[in-house]
DNA sequence: AATGAAATATATCGGATTGATATAGTATAA
DNA sequence: TTATACTATATCAATCCGATATATTTCATT
């Protein structure tokens, strides 16, 4: 998805600034699947002004920074509804840390531990985030999409814990087994 | 996690060329965590060899097309070990289609109801082509991950499945409940 | 009231990545 | 023999990413 278009999803929602958009990405909830930073948001918000698709409000000097807010316009409305209308790309997940797993027996012990340890503790806290957003009056779509996440962080998380040995005791038979 | 670190990991466990180097993470055992095209892969190519981290063992005309073999070296498996110490970045998933579910008040039903149905499928493909993979003496980072991936799929499998109602048949009350 | 830390806010840039496409030999089958 | 599909290497423009620069406000501490 592009950035012009995620950028007019959150717009869609409600006006925002460039700052508040990438917060949606970071924090709010299109946290989990999908992701933009300010080297995207930035021209894709000056490429929709020239087109007409959103409008700035540029509220300067008055004792705060600059604070331009953006708020979509019909035009906007329409496109982005068109641009929802084709066939979405098969989903894509980047991890690393999967990656380094992967490949434990290249790693020192330490250093696996700690991949370990720091990738659960990254799931745990999504989980949580997730579980604190409002889902009152939330549209359909908004709740399964949420509930999906969700589901996801937990399987992740779950696994984890029940298979740990897997990973952090492979081949060392009984030994060690207290933690 | 960089190109040429991609590559090597593919050739440290044996020999490929560079579509068999695409073909890994397509279908192969890295399918599902990470995701790399030949516009990255010859490149990182071409300066692994110039750097000494590979070898190519070129085989042109003889009846088949070129094909060119790359082999890691002792130095590209040094590198690469070193590339696998560093702690790794945030996992990223990038998912137009729950873009197009969080919306689905902006889509028409045939739409929503095609985007629910190719995605499920997917899904359901990806457990299968998962299982199917050999776990036969496998070191155990590789069945760590092999396992993770398979309770993310299923989790996703899962959670569409019990709720589908949630995401299709939204608002209708409980009209036509039988499917 | 001064200092510093953290948050808010906009913006840019080089390098890397993406998706699409070009090219071409092999194989299989209609 | 036409064509469809697969194997295989390679390139390119458009876009994207991570890092960074800049500057103001807010808030707690000293």
């Amino acid at each position: 998805m592009d950035a012009k278009t995620l950028c007019l999803g959150v717009l869609v929602m409600g006006d925002a600034s460039g700052y508040e958009i990438r917060k949606m990405f970071e924090e709010g909830p299109f946290a989990h699947f999908q992701d933009v930073g300010y080297g995207s948001i930035y021209p894709a918000l000056s490429k929709l002004s020239e087109e007409g698709l959103i409008a700035v409000t540029d509220t300067p000097g008055e004792g705060h920074p600059d604070k331009k807010v953006y708020a979509v316009t019909p035009a906007g409305r329409e496109v982005f509804r068109q641009s929802l209308a084709r066939a979405p790309m098969p989903d894509k997940v980047r991890s690393d840390a999967a990656f380094l797993m992967f490949f434990a027996e290249f790693l020192d012990r330490d250093h696996l531990n700690a991949v370990y340890d720091d990738y659960l503790a990254f799931y745990r806290a999504r989980v949580e985030i997730m579980q604190g957003l409002d889902p009152e009056g939330v549209p359909e779509g908004r709740l399964f999409v949420r509930g999906l996440g969700l589901a996801f962080y937990q399987a992740v998380v779950t696994y984890m814990t029940e298979n740990r040995d897997l990973l952090l005791n492979a081949g060392s038979g009984k030994a060690d087994a207290a933690e």
